[in-house]
DNA sequence: TTAGTATATTAGATATTGCGAATATACTAA
DNA sequence: TTAGTATATTCGCAATATCTAATATACTAA
């Protein structure tokens, strides 16, 4: 109820409101991993990745350590995990509902980069 | 794992990556409430809080029903009640933590000001 | 030292978001 | 019809977010 309750969860939505951090979290769910390869496996720009870290770091959503010359991320609270399940689930439940919500959103996009 | 998911919980989070539509749909919690009675309890601006609505609407979070001059809302899956619980949890896990991002975020947001 | 590898940061262009003020729409009551 | 109430939409602007390209930093190996 706290303001600050709802502007520390605001925060990690934010965090997690971006597809390519989603899949970093994802791509960690059975723990920690080099940047590198989180790089490698999920196909990203390494600048691009580089800046995602940063974003989940700040957030706290992730850990690193530094170890010679490469850094490993691992998920904080596995808690984050139980959310994206459940956001499977959901997802799972409303598929068709999902699907057109996406549609509509890809149609926008195009209508706006045909103007 | 499909690209199409991730862009769906991403869009999700988005949804509910601000405090003002978290506490919409906290409010909702013990069921449907109409617009102004939201209004009237989270002390909003009555547009900002229809621009809240829409972006509810529109990643079909909430579903609005219409009854003569009001609208009720309510929230559509009782899953993200769940989701907003385990933030919860979460908050309650991490909050030394919690409170010095939050602290940094509004150090940093007066540096900005005050250049 | 120098060269190479892994990662982070900065800069700048573009897109998106959030807000308040004003206006529009839909409904109700008289 | 007109006036009033409830809600939604539009506009303009400031703030943020995202991307790519370029550069910087930290470490390792020779």
């Amino acid at each position: 109820m706290p303001d600050t309750l709802r502007q520390f969860k605001a925060n990690i939505f934010q965090a997690l409101a971006h597809p390519t951090r989603i899949a970093i979290v994802e791509v960690l769910r059975d723990g920690e991993l080099p940047a590198g390869t989180i790089i490698e496996r999920l196909g990203l720009e390494q600048a691009n990745a580089s800046q995602h870290f940063s974003i989940l770091r700040a957030k706290q959503i992730v850990s690193s350590r530094k170890e010679g010359n490469q850094v490993f991320y691992s998920v904080r609270d596995p808690l984050l995990i139980e959310v994206l399940d459940i956001m499977r689930r959901y997802f799972q439940a409303h598929v068709e509902e999902a699907m057109s919500v996406l549609q509509q959103i890809d149609l926008l996009d195009k209508d706006g980069a045909a103007k």
